[in-house]
DNA sequence: GTGAAAGCGCTAACAA
DNA sequence: TTGTTAGCGCTTTCAC
């Protein structure tokens, strides 16, 4: 069952067996065939734990998630998954299970175990406790999404990113334009939509064009807060009885933190009988794929190709690597249909 | 740093503080107090692994996805996640990464190294390989979705998932219904796409109404997937020029096997210029947020529940338990604004 | 209520 | 190229 049953089967010894088991150097090949098949043929398993113990290094790491079931975060965690398994590392999961969950019991009982190598924090809020925790354990460790203070992060320019979607509806002649952003209570680093409103408002205000407090929305970086936002921009079903006037002071383009509240808001123009972008212009933050599919404006970021570039540079601390400096993430502008020139 | 340290500071053996800090009997409140203290002083972090090699327990267990960006996915991961913290145990993803991944490696060089007690597999595909693999390493084991042979399987039952969609749109008048299903390129297990498909087509014999073989349409289980199958039954975009007329043979309803292509479909009939429910009725399956907000009538299951269920009953075996029967997970219908009365 | 000692299965010097 | 010898940090009899 175990590395010894090889060894007196072969007659050789554990060494060896462990040696040619890892394929290393000095090791006769015949010696490595002959473990090998005898390995196969006793159905050989080998120990993560006992292989961690001596070695002191668990080939893990950890990927710690304010809650899993939104798009950014799911993509961020393929990318990191397939690093890793490229890599020959596992991945365990702690998910903080948003604002209800147990938090400090993830912290404490289970991340600092030991059981991981390193550390990738995806967008996360740390308190202090929580910060010194961390560092206690002196893993590498690395966050993906805003800048979390004192930790090394990877993610997109946020504030560059609303820019670019300003410069995109102002090109197209807008000077009324609203955002639906806000905080979301799920977890996500509030530094985030901070920096994307901030780049928005300043944007704007670059162009020459104010921007008054009733069109800085919350959409809580969800679908359904997006057509609650919509709604209250729109003036909801109601105003699909009165026509698209029913609104005297509407907006003529919606920047939408996310492509989730995008397309929310989306909906909500349809609803109340606006054209898109006839009457209204949205654009959104990611590159969701629905929004392609729905011809939904965005500026694109790459969250699987962060993971994996926060999985690289784990891992390559992990072997004993310096941290490198890491450049921003790229996002680009993708305009498909539901931008268009200002009306009027 | 180990639990030597702390027994030296304490002047206590380390058999004492091993039993102090896991709270066993026999052993002195006072002393207990004292451990804790001290080792909460000196930043102790226990080793999982040391555990892991002296108990044979690694108090995890391991959640095998074929993908992770898919809605049920990503539910049911979050309901396994939620129950095994509560136990205690953390969570190792093995992401199979679709059919492009590398399942070969992820199985045998991971998942087969004692790293887990035990082994949640979501709707996988297993071939006779892989599944000697995992039997050989005689952990308990148990699959959510579609059933496994030889496996233990939690999920709905879905003959009479569909069935109870084709119940609701019979009673609203409807004969000339299509199904949207298709296999999930994408891994999900092979028996679901078809026991739905046939759950569909005898539930509606059973009405007494004929199914022709161009309604019965592959959607890939995803959103674009749905739109393209919609264009296909509503004469796509091409339709909204001559109208809801385009194409001479429309079905009065579509029943699809899960909200993403339901989604998809809405889009689909939008485009070609249908009013829903009022040219065309369509249903979904699955309990989707989104479906909720844009008013999708769907058949609604729990994965998260699943998902828990799931992990009780792996931690229930792990921990000595016999794995007992386990119910089949309940789906009920939840009636919306996208079916209604027949037309004509 | 506490301590001593023997491993769990592997890796890593150090020899040979 | 292979073998020997110590551990890695914890749990667990078995004594006391």
């Amino acid at each position: 069952m175990g590395i010894q049953e090889i060894a007196t089967v072969t007659g050789l010894s554990k060494s060896t067996v462990s040696r040619a088991l890892r394929g290393m150097a000095n090791v006769a090949e015949t010696t490595i065939d002959e473990v090998r098949r005898v390995a196969d043929e006793l159905g050989y398993v080998p120990s993560s734990a006992a292989a961690g113990l001596a070695t002191g290094r668990q080939r893990a790491v950890g990927v710690v998630v304010p809650v899993i079931d939104r798009w950014f975060y799911v993509k961020a965690l393929g990318g990191v998954d397939a690093e890793l398994r490229r890599a020959g590392y596992d991945l365990v999961l702690y998910n903080l299970g948003g604002p209800g969950g147990d938090r400090d019991r993830a912290f404490r009982r289970s991340m600092l175990r030991h059981r991981v190598d390193g550390l990738v924090l995806l967008s996360l809020v740390l308190d202090a406790t929580e910060r010194t925790e961390l560092e206690l354990t002196r893993h590498p460790m690395i966050v993906i999404g805003g800048p979390a203070p004192g930790l090394r992060n990877i993610g997109v320019d946020d504030r560059a990113v609303t820019r670019i979607a300003v410069d995109h509806l102002c090109g197209l002649g807008h000077r009324r334009v609203a955002y639906v952003g806000g905080q979301d209570e799920a977890g996500m680093n509030v530094a985030v939509p901070h920096l994307r409103r901030d780049g928005f408002v300043d944007a704007m205000r670059a162009a020459g064009h104010a921007v008054p407090d009733r069109w800085l929305l919350d959409g809580r970086f969800s679908f359904a807060g997006g057509v609650v936002a919509g709604d209250a921009l729109f003036g909801g079903r109601a105003g699909a009885q009165t026509g698209a006037g029913a609104v005297p002071d509407r907006p003529t383009a919606v920047l939408c933190a996310s492509d989730e509240m995008a397309l929310g808001v989306l909906l909500a123009a349809r609803r109340a009988g606006l054209s898109v972008p006839g009457d209204v212009s949205v654009i959104g933050i990611d590159g969701h794929e629905y929004g392609a599919t729905v011809g939904l404006t965005t500026v694109a970021q790459d969250p699987e190709a962060q993971g994996r570039a926060a999985a690289r540079a784990v891992l390559a601390e992990v072997d004993g690597g310096t941290a490198g400096a890491i450049a921003a993430a790229p996002a680009h502008l993708v305009v498909r249909a539901t931008t268009g020139l200002a009306p009027g």
